[in-house]
DNA sequence: CTGAAAGCGCTAACAG
DNA sequence: CTGTTAGCGCTTTCAG
């Protein structure tokens, strides 16, 4: 049997309540008895009883706010997903969620969404939102209030969030430029195309995929952006298509990629070009199997929902810092056999 | 507030002990009011409270047997890691975990562990050994008694195991095959190692492997199989390297590949050949590494461990049954830009 | 500043 | 066959 609160007490000769004091860092027990309890604790090796936990907390459940795009936002389906599972394994151990959907390229609207939850009540929050200014502030304000913040799927850098889940995008940039390598035996040339290169992520992307190449005979012809709008990456795509006629391959560093499988199948090259990919959106999952996408790199999409709240849980809950203020998701890659 | 066995209690017109009686299924209740219970819990949708659940089950924690490999196999590590950290979510939660290390190529250490176990009290069992006969007449006699068993990693097959938590051998013998066809556009011949083709997994593997390459110009020169001995492996490898000279890819469908990679070495051909692999022992490490490995084909042991747990947990806590038989983990690749 | 006691929802042992 | 009751370990009033 595991050691309680009450043994502390006893051995302290004081009771459970002072115990909870001292333990949970609440003020009002004298500096002396604090030590001494501390002392105890640390020498029975104490361990918090998480049902015991849970079950007081039952009265007053805690709450964690949760902030991201609305619904339409497919890519978040597979987030909301992760988050579901962790919500399952946590039901009825003492916490109530509570989501505020938001247009995330708009700052204001995160910040917000925070000082609403915190307003409700909340103990907690996960945080997906432009990284923008206002949210930086929004978010440290939060953290001065004793609310811990867990960005998840894009960070807001800098901010005293207690630690961001989301892909490692230099190894994601590294990863396709292996990827490519692995296809070409000899010298070839490939063209990249993201969203905007003024997105963190795709610029990351881009320059870990570029670095990766220097040492190799494969050449980047161009990096274009279609700014994730179908008519401008089509139109691009076609035009840089027709200029490099001996291309051999392409990166998406973005996940948007119906445009691109469209030019490059009327291009005709369909099959004969190489083509890696991120994300796994239904065009994507499309486009491998009918063999025009060789790669795509996953960013574990379910396994940021999931972590993003165990670990606001266990931070809340136990305390538990999290080991590492960036918690990196797989980077996996997945082919057409992979489905 | 969500609904109470007390509240059932209270409109059934019973005392709680005869809701708790009804809801865990135990004896000695008439079942006119049985039903009646029954219904209403249905009704009121009722869900057990974990956090309470557990903390009552802190008198007498349910205990859950772990039937796996010694130490020494060091493949294990990672899936036992898996374990910890289902252990760690799920610590003071009403569970306590009792290891049996057996050598798992012997039938009836399998079988015997499972028998200590129960006679210990066990409520249910994680279990990992050789398919066998004797293993699955005790898995059997052990669901008899009530006592629910998760494979993991290796399968008992067509016994009475609540689930499989593992790879799915035929996909990774498919994506195998895709990453072949990936790296070469034209004809090419490749060689398969495996262990032992008497193994379910390797067979299952190469199986697949085939079959996916039916359609294409990919040529399966040999199948051969080196024991997982490294003797056996070299000697057997260097033969095949001199009779085709003109081999371009390996496919090892086992995770021991020291042995292959010194013949690759000591041929000459480290670079040129296209190796895919599985598993991530450190000589596979190592062989992406130095580039001589290209891909390898992940089960993800550690999702094996941390899900054979908590699918356990669940069903014996909340008699949640697992949604399928067979819960594969997932098959994913990686690359040296992946390490 | 500290102690006492009630209660979170469920289980299990003991009466009846 | 069913009701009663004493916990499981922790939090949180309410007194003092």
């Amino acid at each position: 049997m595991s050691v309680t609160i009450r043994e502390i007490a006893q051995q302290a000769g004081v009771s459970r309540g002072t115990v909870d004091r001292v333990l949970n860092g609440r003020s009002g027990v004298k500096p002396e008895i604090r030590e001494r309890i501390l002392a105890i604790a640390d020498r029975l090796q104490y361990v918090p009883n998480l049902a015991a936990k849970a079950l007081a907390y039952n009265r007053k459940p805690i709450q964690i706010g949760i902030v991201m795009p609305p619904k339409e936002i497919s890519f978040f389906d597979e987030i909301r997903k992760g988050i579901h599972a962790a919500e399952d394994e946590l039901k009825g151990l003492g916490i109530c969620l509570e989501y505020v959907y938001i247009n995330n390229q708009l700052a204001d609207e995160g910040a917000r969404a925070i000082q609403t939850l915190i307003a409700n009540g909340a103990s907690g929050i996960l945080f997906s939102a432009i990284d923008d200014e206002v949210n930086r502030v929004s978010i440290d304000k939060a953290i001065e209030q004793g609310i811990p913040v867990v960005t998840f799927n894009s960070d807001v850098e800098n901010s005293k969030r207690s630690c961001f889940v989301g892909q490692d995008l230099g190894k994601s940039g590294e990863i396709a430029a292996g990827l490519m390598t692995r296809m070409f035996t000899g010298k070839a040339k490939v063209l990249v195309i993201v969203a905007n290169m003024k997105f963190h992520a795709h610029r990351m992307r881009v320059q870990y995929f570029k670095e990766k190449l220097i040492q190799s005979e494969i050449e980047i012809v161009d990096v274009i952006e279609g700014y994730d709008r179908y008519d401008d990456t089509f139109r691009k795509l076609n035009e840089s298509l027709k200029m490099y006629p001996d291309l051999d391959g392409i990166y998406m560093a973005t996940g948007h990629a119906g445009a691109c499988i469209d030019a490059v199948k009327l291009a005709g090259k369909g099959g004969h070009l190489r083509i890696v990919c991120n994300d796994l959106m239904p065009e994507v999952e499309q486009g491998l199997r009918e063999g025009l996408i060789d790669f795509t790199i996953m960013q574990n999409p379910v396994q940021q929902g999931y972590r993003s709240l165990r670990i606001l849980y266990d931070l809340i809950f136990n305390g538990k810092q999290p080991d590492h203020e960036f918690q990196y998701t797989d980077t996996s890659i997945m082919i057409a056999e992979s489905l």
